[in-house]
DNA sequence: GTCCAGATTA
DNA sequence: TAATCCGGAC
């Protein structure tokens, strides 16, 4: 097959994908109060660090709390590091995030709130490494980019290509794919639809059974050949 | 025991 | 590139 073809073929199922899951999202995706509309920056950005190796199941449950106890960048810039510790200390990873999430605000309080757009700038910032730089480009400035984290890079793996490095973040073929495939207008819908998908039904045990897109996973395929589901 | 909206450090 | 952080849900 010639280039252009193969790049063709790639593109039709990256339409089919984001169509699939859109309509999977409309009637399945889970609501969570970060994903409201006009919340600041400063609430963006804090559930994201709140998220990180933890099941968005259980930031819900906390998040509100944290917000009325530490509502801005001052309040958490000036916070007791005890406390701090105290307060995330259910959530886990709360040494490490005590100290980050404090010297993230403390650099926020010296910009003035304000999120830089320059990339290299924007992951300058205590704390702010690719995945949330990613977040802060989709949900605050509105550009197209992937929240490329275990659970995306699962489902595309497993419907595209597998990765070719460990780490996902300096996989080229990865990160490619992730960009092509939330290049949508509907970029934000389309990374929560992933998410969703992946924490729902293409979990690390997969339900291909309930599945919207198996016909052309790359993953089911080979189950069925192997007769392993 | 595995897994979770990652980032940092050596 | 790999180890490490951490509690909680399953």
């Amino acid at each position: 097959m010639s280039r252009s073809k193969m790049e063709n073929v790639a593109d039709e199922k990256v339409g089919f994908f984001q169509a699939k899951l859109l309509e999977w999202y409309k009637l399945n995706g889970r609501k969570f109060y970060w994903r409201k509309k006009g919340l600041s920056s400063y609430q963006y950005v804090i559930a994201e660090v709140l998220l990180q190796r933890t099941r968005a199941e259980t930031v819900a449950n906390f998040y509100p709390q944290f917000i009325i106890e530490f509502p801005n960048w001052n309040a958490l810039a000036n916070a007791e590091l005890q406390r701090l510790e105290d307060y995330l200390r259910p959530v886990g990873l709360y040494r490490q995030r005590s100290v980050r999430l404090k010297n993230l605000a403390i650099e926020m309080v010296k910009r003035k709130g304000e999120l830089p757009k320059d990339r290299k700038e924007l992951e300058s910032i205590p704390f702010m490494g690719q995945y949330i730089a990613n977040a802060v480009e989709l949900i605050i400035f509105k550009e197209p980019s992937p929240l490329v984290d275990v659970n995306m890079a699962r489902v595309v793996e497993r419907v595209f290509e597998p990765r070719k490095l460990a780490d996902i973040r300096y996989d080229p073929q990865l990160q490619a794919l992730s960009y092509l495939i939330v290049n949508h207008k509907k970029a934000k819908e389309i990374n929560w639809a992933i998410l969703d998908f992946a924490a729902l039904v293409c979990k690390p045990t997969p339900l291909c059974s309930i599945c919207p897109v198996s016909i052309k996973c790359n993953l089911f395929k080979n189950l069925k050949v192997n007769n392993l589901d």
